[in-house]
DNA sequence: CTTAACTGTTGAAACGTTAAAATAACTAAC
DNA sequence: GTTAGTTATTTTAACGTTTCAACAGTTAAG
């Protein structure tokens, strides 16, 4: 009934309280007998003994800058849900992927992740604080605010497409968005589109949309096209799901004028609730309009028809980014930026125009 | 530089650690002067105080049953994921969307949210036990091995989706899973269909798979039509994703017969793999054969055709799995079931069927 | 005018652990 | 045979908070 601690087991294997903290936690500092490990080990094992991390945490408090929480955050942006009025956090699978694989990598290597969601530019640093986390990992959301004080604290942080980190103070990952942006409008070029719509969410200087909007653009340069701004659909807050840029998409082919005939979704999500809302409006896809998406989520193999689109490795990237946690936590800080490679997968959603029909 | 502590603040105000202590804490059991609250609190914030939750963890434990990390642990079952072979934990959106409301009532509350995946039937006894865990949510598994210390040690417990709770011991929440599974049956079946395949992943005495199994079964009988065992499809490990079923089936309508003219995906996750692989067979939804699923996951709007399935408000489901959370944790145990309610939505995956289509 | 209860505050102990210094028991060196 | 150096272990003090008993000062009751 009562709590088990390091005194229990001290007691019931002859020693110290301290021996049995070295012993269980592998201080190679000191050297121990074998016996007396073995002694120490089979007590704790009797008692059933769990250590209490919050002792631990407030214990080894005492050199600054040694505190082990064995605990991380992740911190993940958080969208008003479009059916109910709730806040989610996970609405994008992506994030879902990601967070599964971080949180995989970082138990094996005994650390526990606290998830929490956030407004844009809200600061988390209390928890951050009041938790003790041994480190951050933050998707999509540069937090100029809390920079200062995670310098200042020395917490190893993880930074995930994000542009916003000026000079190579923190660890970043992220795919090459403007090459991946020019790959996927390189592609839809190639297969003979030329009015190319381009579908985003937020497009923000220091977010990944905007990165890839530069690709896109990019790509139609080479191909000596002018930018059209009519043909970018989205840009604004709330707008996620594609639906709303199908409407307007299937309005401005019907008005005349030269007919859009395929769209860049800077996103899988984006890029299906596209597909659907151009169903709606009486568009199959990909024979009257083809759409390309970014990121390569379960779903893209999934759905009918299969989204053709630029993937990067989701879970490989979680499980690099855990990866660079640990060894910063390690102190092996490996600052600076990693990249994830992409791929072009192509599926069923891209159509390849013949000469004439491009006209039409 | 140096962290702040709750000294800092009472010497800044003049006061006593314990008087700060009691202030912060808005402690019922003490009167302070308004004067001596404000001195405290002015003194705080100019400190940027930032109470350790390590320090206020050990330091609650000394009364039993009092501890507080202001932590709760979420468990999700763990799968391996299709296509690389590493674990993943969220790979069905119906637990990152509920995962995701959870964590926002949670935080509302005060309350932080660790995540943690999990192999079925293993133990996490030990992070509640060395995390001091207040409470935790535990989805779709019913811990046996646990129940013991969970009742020994008495931490509030939120079971979801679970049928093993023998008695009303923990808090648990699901839907009527066997009138669900009798309500989708009952769709197909009010739609002209008869023969109707089942869908579905590992089937356990436990679990919502095998009362929406029951549910289908009460339907089928309720019109008089004999259970057929080649109907069922799936039913062990690891067929998660209805790709081989709709192999399975598109194989069992060609080998003659009468034909499957419809099935029931005990899972949209499930439903969306089915449909893809009826498709990619050369069949079509619903042309061909009708689907229906069950949880309407945000994705059953997006796909094309829209899903019919079995809806189950996620998001309120998070919400209330919390709040009964939040009220276990406050002392107000409503230990029992609660049952989220469902309805039918109708999209474009369910066909009616004609009498003489039916025959063929 | 004594006793009892309440009000606002404090000091000391405790929570379970780790860090650093201390100790004791050997061994090796000169 | 003193000194120095290992090795295995212990003692003490901290970490930042809460709890509990105590206290002095005021008010109320009899």
């Amino acid at each position: 009934m009562k709590k088990v601690s390091i005194k229990d087991v001290a007691k019931e294997a002859g020693v110290s309280p301290t021996t049995v903290s070295y012993i269980l936690n592998n201080n190679k500092n000191v050297s121990i007998t074998p016996e007396t490990r073995a002694r120490v080990l089979a007590a704790s094992d009797k008692l059933k003994y769990v250590p209490s991390q919050a002792a631990k945490t407030l214990g080894s408090s005492r050199v600054m800058g040694r505190t082990q929480s064995k605990m991380i955050g992740v911190v993940i942006p958080q969208t008003e849900d479009s059916v109910d009025d709730a806040y989610i956090m996970l609405s994008n699978p992506f994030y879902s992927t990601f967070l599964s694989a971080v949180e995989y990598e970082m138990r094996r290597a005994n650390y526990h992740v606290l998830v929490t969601g956030t407004n844009r530019g809200q600061s988390y640093i209390e928890v951050v604080k009041s938790r003790a986390l041994d480190g951050v990992i933050i998707i999509g959301i540069y937090p100029s605010e809390d920079v200062d004080e995670y310098r200042r604290f020395n917490i190893p942080t993880v930074l995930v497409d994000c542009y916003g980190s000026s000079g190579g103070d923190f660890v970043s990952i992220r795919t090459d968005d403007r090459l991946g942006g020019y790959m996927a409008a390189k592609h839809l070029l190639e297969m003979g589109h030329r009015r190319i719509a381009f579908v985003s969410g937020e497009i923000k200087a220091d977010g990944v949309n905007y990165m890839r909007f530069q690709g896109y653009r990019d790509a139609l340069a080479e191909y000596g096209l002018d930018f059209d701004s009519e043909l970018v659909f989205g840009g604004y807050v709330g707008f996620s799901y594609g639906a709303e840029a199908a409407a307007a998409i299937a309005a401005a082919n019907k008005s005349g004028g030269r007919r859009i005939t395929a769209a860049f979704a800077t996103s899988d999500i984006t890029a299906i609730g596209l597909i659907k809302g151009l169903s709606e409006s009486g568009l199959r896809v990909p024979e009257d309009i083809s759409v390309i998406g970014f990121d390569d989520i379960d779903y893209a193999g999934m759905c009918v028809p299969g989204l053709t689109t630029i993937r990067q490795n989701i879970i490989e990237k979680g499980h690099e980014a855990a990866r660079l946690m640990i060894d910063a936590l390690n102190g092996k800080s490996s600052a600076g930026e990693k990249i994830i490679p992409m791929q072009l997968v192509e599926r069923a959603s891209v159509k390849r125009l013949t000469e004439n029909a491009e006209v039409v």
